[in-house]
DNA sequence: GGTGAATCGTCTGTACCGCAGATGATATTA
DNA sequence: TAATATCATCTGCGGTACAGACGATTCACC
């Protein structure tokens, strides 16, 4: 496909979707190939990031922020909690729920892991500057939280943080 | 990342692959619901527009491009020849492959399908200016083009950040 | 205070979907 | 011609998500 003219090259068409997820299907790969010591590779780390840096009370809230199923949650903290990453604890406020806190251990693998993710992303974002690559995470992330009808009319505008660490 | 112990506020992982998982989600279910003319959903108006715009030579150029199994691709435009979208057509330069071209009807679907699809990534992206839009446009594709095969294997060079062993 | 509806997490069964392997047809090379 | 590789297909298997039902618990309402 190098020998072939830009015009003729394929995945020219300008899909939203399709760069969306080609990005997502190149992280993942990356994320799993660095996720040895975590259960469902890609998906559990962003699992154990939601339970450790978003502060979700119970399980079914960590299922919708994650976009999978209740009975799949099941399982997949049972996997977690079998590795000794996550614990389920009674919630004294409302004892049908689970709060899911991170052991020590599992606070250590996620470190680990970020650093790794850092890394894979910074390679998967090599065609980019480092200032566009900040205005990508930016506008990323402000799309994805500022995404459908049923938004916080509570929500303010973030995104008051400034630049962040390069 | 910068974790500040004392910041808890909910959702504000700044977590890539959080951000593109939940954009495509998004996006993914929107075009789920305006597929009532195509099979597979998402995956098939993927499947339709990489048919139409992206002029792969062969079904494996196809399923590589779109990042699915040659198995899947089978089935896949099973479904699409039966609903008359596309047609299977011999190469004469080699008889093993198969040309896929959409027919007259597919065209027509995918073009009312695209109409449908940017009015909902308008309303996906309503939290965004049209500058940003158009921003982010370019930056998702600049990335995710910029993750093929045809970059410079030079880029393999590790950065000073200091990774793990591995 | 009591009763029914709703929610949380779990379990069970099912259907789907992708992947490995094998197969037939064809192209390429020796 | 023989041998090997590639393309597309088919088959079987394993995993995984989803619907539904269930006990436990909370909430709303009278």
């Amino acid at each position: 496909m190098s020998t072939t003219p830009t015009e003729a090259r394929p995945g020219r068409h300008s899909l939203f979707g399709w760069s969306l997820a080609t990005l997502l299907r190149e992280w993942s790969a990356r994320v799993d190939a660095a996720a040895d010591d975590l259960p469902q590779g890609t998906r559990g780390y962003q699992l154990l990031t939601a339970v450790v840096h978003g502060n979700l009370p119970s399980q079914a809230a960590l299922a919708a922020t994650l976009g999978i199923d209740r009975t799949v949650m099941t399982y997949l903290l049972d996997a977690f909690e079998g590795c000794g990453l996550v614990e389920r604890q009674l919630d004294p406020a409302d004892r049908r729920a689970r709060r899911i806190v991170a052991t020590d251990k599992g606070l250590e693998v996620l470190a680990a892991m970020e650093a790794r993710v850092a890394a894979a992303e910074d390679d998967l974002l090599a065609g980019l500057e480092p200032a566009q690559r900040t205005s990508l995470r930016e506008l990323l992330e402000r799309a994805a939280t500022g995404t459908g009808p049923d938004e916080d009319p509570c929500r303010t505008v973030v995104e008051a943080t400034g630049p962040p660490p390069g």
